[in-house]
DNA sequence: TATCAGGCCCTAG
DNA sequence: CTAGGGCCTGAT
């Protein structure tokens, strides 16, 4: 087990945030993080953190995955005092981190994410991981689960499916997974990435404006969807995924548009903190 | 019973 | 280039 003090960490958060759907809070400060074929519990209590795994585990992955290395504080600085919307959004998440997750992951988890409800989401994505990703779950942690009364099939045992899986499913089997019309995005983007149509390795070297460009290529990838893969997977901070709830709280608080100027390479991070406070914080109602 | 979710594709004009 | 219809499912 790894114990780290972490400011600007917050687990509750990060798990609300919605950057990764395979997240769940356990109870009692513990949470387990599903991230590709990767499983860790963790434990928060205040800023103190205890992984869950070993130190080259933690070192080699999971360190990275929660960007651990970057100052958030950093980031919290250079918000206007006189914004006083974004200042209050901001001390509201102030324990978001923009997660580095794995770029086909969130390739397919937005894809499957559009017009839908978080709910259904995490059941998707737990069903195609059930029905086509790889068994991880090693004896202990079954007992544990088992224990924990969480038998259901959640896709909590399973790893994130690789392109060449997905891509031999039918449309009608993913269909029968809940996607609804997002089957036909998810395979055919699937064939698309295996047949080599496109390089998941060369867009994961390009800048910003090319990388986004790129995505776009994909079937059922569209500018709010190429925006979240970006953020989420390739870091790059300069994205700012606009949604409805975003579009709202533009529309209310922003009318002349998001200063994204005076926040250049960062504006990222500062939509996690309008979307999170959009959702759960007081920004909720108008 | 309608509406609308963390949109996107496709077709008309 | 822009507007608008259609799309799976289910929560409210």
């Amino acid at each position: 087990m790894i114990e780290r003090q972490i400011p600007h960490f917050d687990m509750e958060q990060i798990c609300d945030s919605g950057q990764c759907f395979r997240m769940d809070k356990l109870g009692d400060g513990y949470y387990r993080v599903l991230a590709g074929n990767r499983r860790l519990k963790l434990r928060q209590r205040t800023e103190r953190v205890s992984f869950y795994c070993s130190e080259k585990e933690f070192a080699d992955f999971w360190e990275n995955y929660f960007d651990l290395g970057a100052d958030y504080g950093k980031y919290l600085e250079r918000i206007d005092p006189k914004d006083r919307y974004l200042t209050e959004a901001a001390v509201n998440g102030s324990g978001i981190r923009i997660l580095r997750q794995d770029l086909w992951e969130m390739i397919v988890s937005f894809l499957i994410s559009q017009q839908n409800h978080i709910g259904r989401i995490r059941r998707c994505i737990g069903n195609i991981c059930v029905r086509y990703g790889e068994r991880i779950a090693d004896r202990n942690e079954e007992e544990e689960a088992a224990e924990a009364g969480e038998n259901r099939m959640d896709g909590a045992g399973y790893g994130f499916p690789t392109p060449g899986a997905l891509a031999k499913a039918t449309e009608e089997e993913l269909r029968d997974c809940n996607l609804g019309y997002r089957a036909k995005y998810v395979l055919r983007t699937a064939q698309m990435v295996d047949q080599g149509d496109i390089s998941l390795e060369e867009i994961g070297k390009m800048e910003y404006p090319r990388a986004k460009a790129s995505l776009m290529e994909l079937y059922g990838v569209g500018e709010k969807v190429a925006d979240c893969i970006c953020l989420f997977a390739l870091h790059q901070l300069e994205a700012f995924p606009v949604d409805t709830h975003i579009r709202q709280a533009l529309d209310a608080h922003y009318r002349s548009g998001f200063p994204k100027r005076k926040y250049a390479g960062i504006q990222g991070v500062l939509q996690q903190y309008i979307f999170y406070y959009e959702l759960t914080g007081a920004g909720k109602q108008p």
